[in-house]
RNA sequence: GCGCCAGUGGCUCAAUGGAUAGAGCAUCGGAUUCCGGUUCCGAGGGUUGGGGGUUCGAGUCCCUUCUGGCGUACCA
């Protein structure tokens, strides 16, 4: 279904017509006076220029040209905004067709297009920690949205699952059991099947390895040629990593589906590698990649850089590929496997050169083609709820799952202190009061930014939370289980100026989305759902709906509220967490 | 050095170039205490870091400056 804002601002542009002014002009904007009016054209103040008059005449012939069917107010004032109110028809007419259809009658924009969201960014060998969190709150919400508008999408948890990292495990497990056969080169197989080490000592290993590369030149290099050769294909480190990788799996999808978190595909730079051969030959055949200081480098500088952009770097001096190399060859799998008409891609803002950088490679050696829009989403750092960085007590790097158990001890001690539900319960309610708080806490804030963790703040019941959303949706619930059933109920016209409110927010709910998408921001839809349940409730409460005698009225309240609640339900949903039935 | 991002009431955050810069928390006052502990209404609190400029109109665009964060070819 149109939108609203498109219906009335095809109107009005007809209206500008038919009063002899040029139809551009009549774009309608949602109001931002609302104590004046639901929505206004300021088409007028631009067409004063161009017609030398006065604003005001114009806004005025403008507005005389409207269909006053559609509105309760049309009115031009000075110095030249027009004004309007929809009609209770017309918002009854929209709202019943939003009830009536699929997905609330929205837009499916996607529909025919396929995007890439590559979201996780989790290391393999390594526990996911804080760091992790924001790309995967905000990449699934992400996802979700556009596979809500019709996109076919392909959510991709892209693993770190091939770098120095590898090297470091493999160089730090040799230096503590050198006598282990992955490393005897005599060695003809077949290897162990039981992994030379458990989770928890793999997630030991690879700080302590990391740390000893700092100050061991030695083990450095040796890490560095480990990372190599099992690039090469050596089958006594391509077993260990085998190893590393079944260990780590388990564990990372174990953590992702507390968080509610589902990946499409697992792939990972490893599955780049394979097309990196024939890629480089490619580059290299048609001038694109070339040797600079020792390395293969794809220079992707442009004359109107104003700042330095270096090269793209392919192959290191010491033969071995790096990030931007298996970003690259894993474009070229996405566009072999997929053909997407838009990557988008959920990390923190520092890597925007890398991706930069990347892009350009992309697009200049026709990998990618130009038409696909390649889109990196620089999320911005959690910190702590004294704006410093995140850090355990220690000093270290706090664990996702530490956060995520301490967050739901927290709740669940508001859980059980309010007897909100029965002890059988309990445990299912926290989760998912824990998960709305965590991730509505995330989500509210513009992902470009900082902001600061604050767990009392997130888990309130009140304010703009995410508990205050799942609070609103289980009254409703509530109120409807008592009235009975409610499904088929059609909407009325509003009968008092809340019930208004709750309609016209209830019309922004396709436009919400559309802007949410477009400008990947998930906190435009919280501000929205927000908003919606302070409608919701204020009608609530002015409104007496159970005690209304008038069965008619009283259908039309039910059938507002019920549309609402499953408004709110598919925006929580879109945003990655959901309501309990009681709470 | 160069570049990118940010700076908005005590705190946390909003605001496609439009009218009087909005919410939430906290504080104070009030209504309902009925359909669920909730919720709702109201008040105080701001020269949008500073200074210029463009525009009929600037938190938003341009210049300059201050502060903070980050990045700046072989980490990811």
């Amino acid at each position: 279904m149109q939108k609203v804002l498109d219906q009335i601002s095809e109107k009005m542009s007809r209206a500008f017509a038919d009063a002899g002014y040029d139809p551009s002009y009549g774009r309608v904007t949602v109001s931002n006076r609302p104590d004046l009016c639901e929505y206004q054209c300021n088409g007028a103040l631009a067409a004063a220029k161009q017609y030398h008059c006065a604003p005001i005449q114009i806004a005025k012939a403008v507005a005389a040209q409207l269909d006053e069917t559609d509105y309760d107010l049309v009115e031009a004032v000075m110095p030249g905004f027009i004004n309007l109110k929809l009609s209770g028809a017309f918002l009854q007419r929209y709202v019943e067709t939003m009830r009536t259809e699929p997905d609330f009658g929205t837009e499916k924009i996607g529909a025919g297009k396929t995007v890439v969201v590559d979201y996780g960014g989790a290391n393999v060998a390594k526990p996911l920690h804080i760091g992790h969190l924001r790309p995967a709150i905000i990449g699934e919400a992400l996802k979700r949205l556009h596979r809500y508008l019709g996109y076919r999408t392909i959510g991709d948890v892209h693993l770190g699952d091939w770098g120095l990292q590898m090297g470091l495990i493999i160089a730090e497990l040799h230096r503590r059991q050198p006598e282990l056969p992955y490393f005897d080169e005599a060695f003809t197989g077949p290897y162990p099947t039981e992994p030379p080490f458990t989770l928890s000592e793999l997630e030991e290993i690879y700080p302590t390895a990391s740390a000893r590369k700092k100050e061991d030149e030695a083990f450095a290099r040796e890490a560095h040629i480990a990372t190599f050769q099992l690039q090469q294909g050596r089958p006594g480190y391509r077993a260990i990593w085998q190893h590393i990788m079944n260990v780590s799996l388990a564990d990372l999808h174990r953590v992702y589906d507390a968080l509610d978190v589902h990946f499409d595909v697992w792939l990972g730079e490893s599955d780049a590698d394979p097309l990196i051969p024939d890629m480089l030959a490619d580059l290299k055949q048609r001038g694109f990649a070339v040797e600079s200081e020792g390395a293969l480098v794809f220079p992707v500088a442009e004359p109107g850089d104003k700042k330095e952009v270096p090269p793209c770097i392919l192959v290191k001096s010491d033969g071995a590929a790096i990030y931007a190399t298996t970003d690259l060859a894993t474009l070229v799998q996405r566009q072999r496997d997929y053909a997407p008409d838009k990557i988008l891609y959920v990390t923190d803002k520092r890597q925007a050169l890398h991706f930069e950088q990347v892009f350009r490679a992309a697009k200049k050696s026709g990998i990618i083609p130009e038409s696909t829009q390649l889109e990196h989403l620089g999320h911005g750092t959690m910190n702590g709820s004294d704006g410093k960085p995140f850090k355990t007590r220690d000093g270290g790097v706090m664990r996702l799952e530490t956060l995520l158990s301490d967050m739901t001890a927290f709740v669940r001690a508001k859980v059980v202190e309010n007897r909100i539900v029965d002890d059988s319960e309990v445990d299912a309610t926290t989760a998912k009061i824990t998960l709305a708080a965590l991730k509505y806490g995330d989500l509210s804030n513009q992902p470009t930014k900082d902001y600061n963790f604050d767990v009392e703040r997130f888990a309130a019941f009140e304010g703009n939370t995410g508990p205050y959303l799942l609070y609103t949706i289980v009254r409703i619930k509530s109120i409807l289980a008592k009235y009975g059933k409610w499904e088929d109920l059609p909407i009325r016209l509003p009968a008092n100026p809340y019930a208004k409110d709750v309609m016209l927010a209830l019309t922004k709910f396709d436009p919400t989305l559309d802007t949410a998408l477009r400008t990947s921001s998930p906190n435009v839809l919280c501000a929205y759902l927000f908003d919606l349940a302070g409608a919701v409730n204020k009608f609530y409460h002015e409104t007496r709906i159970l005690s209304e005698e008038d069965k008619a009225l009283q259908e039309g309240y039910i059938a507002l509220i019920g549309l609402s609640m499953n408004v709110l339900e598919t925006g929580i949903h879109l945003l990655g967490f959901s309501a309990p039935e009681k709470m």
